[in-house]
DNA sequence: CATGAATGAGGTTTCATTCAT
DNA sequence: TATGAATGAAACCTCATTCAT
């Protein structure tokens, strides 16, 4: 299983009917709550079609197996902060750069902020079910929309530095994860999302000067 | 399970004899072996002492249960990573602060990259067995570190700033996680650590200058 | 289960309009096809159902259960065997004996052969279906036939031995099962034929001597 | 599944102390009362471990699988059934060409009578398991054995037919599976022994004419 | 009549851990 | 002390069958 490929966790077959939908959304959101209340590691497939209160044999109507069903809620969870990335990409069009940082940073530190204690249990069951595939993939669309959103700058003179864009996603996001994982509190959230501001902001600033 | 407690994973008993001393080495060794080959999921107590050439009931001997093995697996390798930080710490003392950051940034990331699939592979099983705590211990460890070693800086003019310590690495090894985890190439490795002392480096001119 | 009755596998309607008995010819027909693409411990009721057209809930609505599906295909492919061999008993009527019992041995071995794949597939379903039964009513009925043939014999003094016929056709079919489970080649299976009329001839011959 | 490779279904591992034997005998035997009480959909391996009196994590410990069970206590009644038909060949060495197929017929008779309830269930689950490949395997024993056996009769003038020995097997197995799975009487048993004889005995004749 | 979502008992298999030898 | 046979709870997943729409 490992990493690598990012498909085979796709579900097994779309509602049609209304019903189904609704079903559907119970499961997840039931994965959620297990996942929060008894852990990962407690977290069976019985427990959580209890929860949605559907069957097993429902649950199993919808998702081939366990792992496709936490790789949906992964899933879901992930393109929301990327969506949210992306949006605060389109906003800080034209901005100074470090404005932009600014907007882009808070945007992802907030997205997985509002929900802190999801996005922690996310990360322990990310691995077991093709998380890094997929971690990769949104953070290639990240970089996409910072990438062009850079482009705008008015400092911009060459083409920004792919590299220097991927590191500091890296930075940002592993050092969020390590805070989520270590169930820091709200004050201190507050003081990693400006920090992260002022780091991302010297980077940038760091990289293009050095290729200047 | 969670995060939370440090302790309660520590090995049955401090093997006193040598013959002791050398099963309790090949059993931790077995555990990385069986880790790398098989992976996380199918790491089982019987196969990890099956490869160490002892049976199941040695391996109960020396470990209370099998989180406790794993546990001391990380520990071990933790340690080593933070001891190497340490002695960069040492080292870099009284050079200029660039200076200083670059050795304590190359420093934990060349003790990654090693052995960048224990690495790599140790990231998936740190959660299960206590990782988080660990996490942060060893992470204080090093901040205490850096923090001695700013404080004797040219440039340090008040008491350094804590937490923009603990920004700075969990920046740094959150990035370097998502690069051990991604598999990428040695080259992709190289730049990373160039550019991370960059970025390390910029950060803490960053707050320094803010705080003036 | 076991085997025993024979009834109770009966489908549950006869259909009397003329779309009824398109559908259950396409489920009957999607069975076989899911038999030999699948296998038969991966038919299922809902892969027959999809594979014919139709909903499992219209597959209920013409077979009371799994059973009585898999029973009335099997049922229909024994009893197109029973009249091919019928049919050649009618034919040899009043011929020399070795030419009748050619002309029956032939009969069966061709009505097997001309869909060896679905004989064989069904070979494995039939005990859990009341297979046995059904093979026993179906071996009645071609003992009866070639009873009566045998009676028709220039060379019949006596009325032919009953138990005789019963073992000839276990022979027969027996031999038959055996390879076509053993999936033996096109060749093969002509010499089979051969041998086969070769070995019912001399054992009717042998056991007409011994009761003169 | 289906047919095939006669592998893979080979014991996980050999007992080396002198209790696991005694297990593994112990479930090989429990194995079979369930098949008779119970009957092939209802031999569930945790029934089978109870009733050996051992849990089911120790059944799994010697074999790997549910069918591996299966297939080794078919495998022990298959051998059985051949090693007295080998032995019935040794024995009437020499011997007239018709005493030499009375002697392996009803060795064979005999060999599936002993314990006709065995081999009547043990047919069930044949297929399921592999069966196929190995009675395969266990016919070409037994055709080497009686081909041996002929080329020492007094009237073998040239070397035996290869081909009608397998029709002459496939007959004589094909037609004791249906009487054994019909649950006849023994009365019938005892007539079907004697007809057997003869049918085979007409059989080797006619084809030794047909050649000569 | 047809549909297909829902059911849930029950089967197979794993594996951390114990303890008699 | 070392061994490895035995344990058994518990997880995942299937699929025949029903019934509201």
């Amino acid at each position: 299983m490992a990493s690598g490929t990012l498909a085979a966790f796709e579900p097994r077959k779309t509602p049609v009917q209304a019903r189904a939908t609704v079903t559907v959304q119970a499961i997840s959101e039931a994965t959620i709550q297990v996942l929060l209340r008894h852990g990962a590691e407690s977290l069976t497939t019985t427990r959580v079609a209890h929860r949605a209160g559907v069957s097993v044999g429902t649950l199993y109507q919808y998702f081939p197996n366990k792992q496709s069903l936490l790789f949906s809620v992964l899933e879901r969870h992930l393109e929301k902060v990327t969506e949210e990335v992306e949006d605060a990409c389109r906003r800080a069009r034209y901005k100074p750069l470090t404005e932009m940082i600014k907007e882009v940073v808070e945007a992802f530190v907030d997205a997985k902020t509002v929900r802190a204690d999801i996005s922690a249990a996310l990360y322990k069951i990310a691995p077991d079910v093709g998380g890094i595939a997929l971690v990769k993939r949104e953070a290639q669309r990240m970089r996409k929309g910072i990438f062009r959103l850079l482009e705008s700058a008015p400092e911009c003179k060459a083409s920004p530095d792919e590299f220097a864009i991927q590191i500091m996603l890296a930075a940002m996001s592993g050092a969020m994860r390590l805070v989520l994982e270590g169930g820091d509190s709200t004050t201190a959230m507050r003081k990693l999302r400006e920090q992260l501001v002022l780091l991302c902001q010297a980077y940038m600033a760091a990289t293009t000067n050095q290729h200047a």
